[in-house]
DNA sequence: TCACGGCACTTACCCGGTTCAGTAACTCCG
DNA sequence: CGGAGTTACTGAACCGGGTAAGTGCCGTGA
């Protein structure tokens, strides 16, 4: 029997049929009798045929494949569920339009454009998504340039001419502030993720304007590469300042727990001497003592969201952006009033 | 000018040659001169050129695109950096070599076979990448019968006809097992992970038979889904069974974690009531304390022993099975002598 | 001066599936 | 009973590259 993996002119052979006939019939075309169709189809399940993805990427130049680059180094994409659980959710989406997932981890933020336009020029991928844009972007620019359908997984003042799919942080941190507000803080720090990012930049001034709304002292904000490392250190810093604020805010969930960590070693009850907030829950902010009060969203519904409306664009051309819902903040045994 | 990508009978007008000649100068074969090549490749250049990789794939039958699938749930997958980091690991070598990643997250390991039938038969990967072997596996016998490139990222013993990439989890275990016996415990429990993982049950017998060996009491082995939840509730019952362990072995960080908090929270001491230590060590094991001590591996080095050789499989048609370095005991703050 | 070898390039056809423009045969209707 | 319309199917060409087998031209040596 023959190594090779079935093509049409197989079937055709063996129904006594021409090929076209072969590709009608397969794919629910008119142009066959039932009843060769039926033959057709039945050969074909048997030989166990399968289109050709080159091939038929070649004819209607679709990939059916879209592609997604990360930028972080190999053990911060590790300790953060929330790529994971991203990814996750945007094949749950594509899977289920027989779309296909290309990944590639890479170092730099330019090296990752020159990776999307190298999909895109020998088309690998019939569109992009882009996670963690900075200030500026040059991905951005070249991106649409290329004219290559792409979505945005940040908030739309990030997204130049690209589609957003977002979540209001505001939202989120006015909700954990009026919260620890109503709880009687009045100094309330953020240990924060990476300073180019835009969305650390969007958490930081919505800190800022809510705080003074609120009535609340001016946010220290220490900035980190969201590593557990710089979270104990930002901690141990804010805990020995002047001014120690009585409520942290963790930009991920491993700083959070490494701040809690930093705390009662440094002889603080937590949440009597410094309450604690996590943003973004995982199976982390439950398993520590106290359990950490988070900010939870539905990551993998979010990564869905972002994969519908890719496959929206790559079908449509252009798709509208969508807000996903904000973070909702679940109060745990890490916040409680001030001493 | 025209929005349709440009391809090698573009350049072969505006050179004024045959696309044949313009194929044989950008793939550096002899039968053009010096001059014609220059100009062609620079032509190429200017316009932007990328071969397209269907039509590549088309006529090499290469698909230049390895896959893996997973079958764990997504809140599972996030939770353990292990995958992110061997993802990163097997990605660097990937890269490297032109070769992209295409990832599935799929429900269960029936789904994962059937997608690698697919993507086998569509031509979309010239191999794949098999994690969490189970016993029986029916995805070994499937691929074998592919015909397709495979790579175990598992012990030999579970992988069959395919070629394993593996680490020797019952030396590393043998070191833990030894230095806790050094250390004067003679009851060490472990909490593992899914009992139907190959990885679990051989863990599960070296166990067993080192105890014996250091004569140490019969392991007691709680099996567990990974979660941070399950963790928590085997040490619960551990700490309060009849035959109280001095120390647990978890077969992940986030495990441990719980355990740690559970411990602490039922008024142990850790290390001296209960000594801990984490399979796998990542950011989590450094920032709580006491620190864990943790049995470390180079996982993306991993990931990319296990690429080369897939990659080595596809070029060659088979190639030897690696055995990677054993995870590394790094003693920390989390064990201690029985008191 | 002419056969010969080799260079530089072309023509023809392939990969596997899709599409377009036919072409028989059969049906329907006036 | 002839012309139009429909059905079921086929041949040729195409997508964007790649390969095998030429072809024409040049220089060289006898």
């Amino acid at each position: 029997m023959s190594k090779h993996r079935p093509t049409i002119a197989d079937i055709a052979r063996r129904a006594g049929v021409s090929k076209v006939a072969v590709s009608y019939a397969l794919n629910d075309r008119p142009g066959v009798s039932p009843a060769t169709r039926a033959s057709i189809k039945a050969i074909a399940q048997e030989i166990g045929w399968r289109p050709n993805s080159a091939a038929r990427a070649l004819t209607h130049a679709r990939a059916d494949t879209v592609g997604l680059a990360l930028s972080r180094p190999a053990r911060m994409l590790g300790v953060e569920p929330f790529f994971m659980e991203l990814i996750s959710g945007i094949e749950t989406e594509l899977s289920a339009r027989g779309c296909a997932l290309l990944l590639q981890v890479v170092t730099d933020p330019a090296q990752e454009l020159e990776m999307y336009r190298r999909w895109w020029g020998e088309g690998r991928v019939d569109g992009v998504f882009l996670a963690d844009v900075r200030s500026p972007d040059p991905r951005i620019e070249g991106i649409a340039e290329l004219g290559m359908p792409a979505v945005v997984i940040g908030h739309p003042s990030a997204a130049g001419t690209l589609t957003p799919v977002w979540s209001d942080d505001s939202a989120a941190l006015r909700d954990t502030l009026t919260y620890l507000a109503a709880l009687g803080h009045r100094s309330v720090a953020r240990v924060a993720g990476l300073p180019e990012l835009i969305h650390t930049q969007l958490r930081d001034r919505a800190q800022r304007e809510i705080s003074a709304g609120l009535g609340l002292d001016e946010p220290v904000v220490v900035h980190t590469d969201y590593s557990g490392e710089e979270g104990a250190h930002a901690t141990r810093r804010l805990i020995s300042s002047a001014t120690r604020p009585t409520a942290v805010i963790y930009d991920n969930d491993i700083m959070a727990v490494a701040g809690l960590s930093v705390a009662q070693e440094m002889g603080l009850d937590v949440p009597a001497d410094l309450s604690l907030v996590a943003w973004d829950d995982s199976q982390l902010s439950r398993v520590v003592r106290p359990p950490l009060t988070a900010l939870s969203r539905d990551i993998p519904a979010y990564g869905s969201h972002a994969a519908r409306t890719l496959l929206a664009m790559v079908a449509d051309g252009s798709a509208p952006g969508f807000e996903d819902a904000a973070a909702r903040l679940v109060p745990r045994g890490s916040t409680a009033p001030p001493r």
